[in-house]
DNA sequence: CAGTGAGCGAGCTTCCGCTTGACTT
């Protein structure tokens, strides 16, 4: 017989929790839900109140199992899920599943794992709130059936697989919508005027700040002028102002704000970060990584102060609590914070530590005082003309919390200097050394990173801690939505400057737009996206997940009953499902660019079965129409005329080699050159539509060179094994597995015996 | 692994939110 047996959602946690409490207690995990809506066919009686037909996922068959069993011989059952709806709602399914009674079942709640904290729970112990699982049946009803009804319609009505949700598809239509005002932004020139002085008399160079003008320049015109009124102006400090500044930390992590940083400052896509975080949570370095909750448990904040004292000293402490403030926020958990901040690094693969010290960093920071800094203003007038230049600089009087921590942003750096100012006074006379006019453009709008569109999400109330990471992995695997880079552009600024008494004129290029990991919605998402918002406008509107929330609070106060809710909300939209069903057409987003001049006939771009192509001709006309798909970057909502034509001009024979054709085209890997029936690439900045003969043969002539190369070694009693140099530097390969060559090896001494010992060495590591 | 794009149709796809492994590279 069992004293009593406690039941949580997580292993680990089932694990740390156990050891605070006595022998008595024994502690299992069910591994978040055990039950959901049967997924052949709806899994909702409509027709009977929306009654969901819960089943065990195959894959948690087993859990159920032991739980059940072990229920059977306790004494007492403590369901100890998340105090938030989802986990309300496992421990009411674990109720009904593990066929439980009231008398001998408690359900406790503890939102920080620390002895006193399950103290106090199983003191104070409740039974389950039917209205918070109402809520939560109420939510999950409502996701199916939107999603299980509008994926159909998009298998018809536009291609197989496709599928539409309450929180994907509102994803792809910010990444859609932040595309278009890309593409209608029209930059908007103006001149920036800088300026390097120095006070007068002071050595060359040696005292001399930076100071910008407090106005941009329409035109060249304007900056011609300006700058010949420089020319013959005397400066003076007009003005000094001082103003003490004062910089709060930012709070602990919580999910999206790891997930943005991580992005920021050290690169990682959310997944890794979650991984990573996964890893870190379950050998006991941190605490739980899906939250939204910035809370700290009064041990943390203890500690966190008394290390900070013992590292920096009295005068870095500042113990505060934050508060949340993201929309639909359900803090079941603390914040993510280190385990035990006295540790300010772990042992582990070099990923982990550097997550680590973020996340023990940024929450010492959170306990350190405000850094304080006086920033300093000076005006300075010209004598010729209105306008002021005005030199900012900051000092660090005290740096608090800086001395470990600083929030980046997404924004992209502004190149203004802000550093330290030689002591000015008003009345001042300063020479000028340089003052250059430059030609900018306004920027667009920034497009989405993974970690970005999180941070959208979460202002928006869409998706929850444990969803971010698939619902971003989901509309890329959809392929609504590709991470890319872009290749920047080039385009010419002017660029004016004075020096002495002479105004020098330049024309520069400057690099712009160039993108890095950066969501860009594909021609699928675009189409499934227009569709979408033209016939079920609601569940599209930003503000539907806010709407449906604020009743499904009311479902757990016991204000509204949910299958009333969810009755008014699915007539009219499942009727709306069935009118779109007869009336709208099958949509390939057909589009009309116009006609080709060599034939006449319609030139159209439109999606085929294996993505975009565009089209010359009809499928009417006695002859077949031509095709070709789209190159990577282009897509069916931009792509001109002249550009769908040049698509048709490869293949192309560029000229012959060893008495064969060189022919250019482009498959999926890329541009290629084709001969003797085999595929090179071509380079980068080859163009394959300009390109000629001599290059052609070039880039052939250069691979074969590489591929001889490759082979370094072989052995005679083993012909399966090589040596080759590949694109990492030198390898194994054996029977089509590719084994690292130790660093300290020389691979073309290898001997046949080493390799076989590496290929073992390898073979027994991976099965581990 | 790189020139594809007819038309028919069986059987399948799909949601969000809570948890980990079991996989492969």
């Amino acid at each position: 017989m069992i004293e009593n047996l406690v039941i949580v959602e997580s292993p680990a946690k089932a694990k740390t929790i156990e050891r605070f409490l006595g022998k008595s207690y024994m502690v299992k995990s069910s591994f978040g839900h055990i039950r959901d809506l049967a997924k052949k066919n709806l899994g909702i009686d409509i027709e009977s109140d929306f009654a969901p037909q819960y089943m065990v996922p195959a894959d948690k068959k087993k859990v159920v199992k032991e739980l059940k069993s072990l229920a059977s011989e306790s004494k007492m059952v403590w369901l100890a899920t998340d105090e938030d709806r989802e986990g309300e709602a496992i421990a009411w399914h674990l109720f009904e599943v593990l066929g439980l009674d009231r008398e001998n079942t408690r359900r406790i709640v503890f939102h920080e794992i620390t002895k006193d904290a399950i103290q106090r729970a199983l003191e104070n112990s409740r039974h389950i709130d039917d209205h918070l699982v109402n809520a939560q049946q109420a939510r999950r009803v409502l996701d199916r059936l939107v999603g299980f009804e509008l994926s159909p319609l998009l298998w018809k009505k536009i291609k197989p697989s496709l599928s539409a949700g309450r929180v994907q598809s509102v994803a792809v239509k910010l990444i859609v919508e932040k595309e278009r005002e890309i593409q209608q932004f029209k930059p908007k020139k103006y001149f920036r005027v800088q300026a390097t002085f120095s006070p007068t008399g002071s050595p060359e160079g040696q005292l001399s700040f930076k100071a910008e003008l407090n106005k941009r320049l329409e035109s060249l015109e304007e900056a011609r002028k300006f700058l010949a009124l420089c020319r013959d102006s005397h400066f003076q400090v007009d003005q000094v102002e001082k103003k003490p500044l004062k910089k709060a930390p930012a709070p602990p992590f919580t999910t999206s704000t790891l997930q943005q940083e991580a992005s920021r400052k050290l690169g990682f896509s959310v997944n890794q970060t979650m991984s990573v975080a996964q890893r870190l949570y379950e050998s006991g370095k941190i605490t739980y990584m899906r939250t939204d909750s910035v809370n700290l448990s009064k041990l943390a904040i203890g500690t966190a102060a008394a290390q900070i004292r013992k590292l920096f000293g009295e005068k870095y402490v500042k113990s505060r609590n934050f508060t949340t403030k993201s929309k639909g926020a359900q803090e079941a958990h603390e914040a993510i914070r280190p385990t035990y901040m006295e540790q300010s690094s772990i042992e582990g693969s070099r990923t982990e530590q550097r997550l680590y010290e973020l996340i023990w960093k940024r929450t010492l920071a959170s306990q350190m005082s405000q850094a304080e800094l006086e920033k300093t203003s000076v005006h300075i007038s010209v004598s010729q003309a209105r306008e002021k230049f005005v030199a900012s600089g900051e000092v660090l009087i005290f740096d608090g919390f800086l001395k470990v921590y600083m929030e980046s942003s997404d924004e992209e750096q502004s190149d203004e200097q802000k550093g330290r100012l030689p002591v000015l006074q008003s009345q001042d006379e300063l020479q000028r050394e340089v003052i250059e006019a430059t030609e900018k453009h306004t920027m667009q709008p920034t497009r989405y990173t993974e970690a970005s569109l999180v941070k959208k999400m979460e202002e928006l109330g869409i998706g929850r801690p444990s969803t971010y990471a698939p619902t971003i992995s989901t509309v890329q695997q959809r392929e609504y939505v590709v991470k890319e880079d872009r290749p920047g552009k080039q385009r010419e600024i002017q660029v004016l400057k004075l020096l002495g008494e002479h105004v020098g004129e330049e024309a520069m290029t400057e690099n712009y737009g160039f993108e890095k990991g950066k969501l860009f919605p594909t021609d699928i998402g675009i189409i499934v996206n227009d569709f979408l918002e033209q016939n079920f406008e609601n569940i599209m509107n930003f503000n539907f997940t806010a709407s449906v929330e604020k009743e499904f609070d009311e479902i757990a106060e016991g204000q509204l009953n949910w299958s009333s809710m969810i009755e008014r909300f699915y007539r009219p939209f499942h009727s709306r499902v069935e009118s779109t069903t007869e009336t709208s057409e099958r949509t390939k987003g057909e589009k009309l660019l116009g006609k080709d001049p060599a034939s006449g006939k319609p030139v159209s771009v439109k999606i085929g079965r294996f993505g975009p192509i565009a089209q010359i001709g009809e499928a009417s006309d006695e002859e077949k129409p031509r095709f070709a798909s789209l190159l990577k970057g282009q897509s069916l909502e931009t792509i001109s005329l002249e550009e769908a034509l040049d698509l048709f001009r490869l293949p192309r024979t560029v000229g012959e080699f060893e008495g064969e054709e060189l022919v250019v085209g482009i498959g999926r890997y890329g541009p290629y050159v084709r001969h003797k029936s085999k595929f090179f690439s071509l380079a980068k900045n080859d163009d394959p539509l300009t390109i000629e003969q001599d290059r052609a043969i070039e880039i052939i002539v250069e691979k074969r060179t590489q591929e001889q190369n490759r082979n370094i070694k072989q052995f005679d009693e083993e012909p399966g094994l090589f040596i080759l140099n590949g694109r990492y530097g030198p390898y194994i390969s054996f029977q089509k597995k590719n084994y690292r060559i130790p660093k300290n090896k020389n691979p073309e001494e290898l001997s046949l015996e080493e390799c076989r010992e590496i290929i073992r060495k390898a073979g027994s590591r991976s099965k581990k």
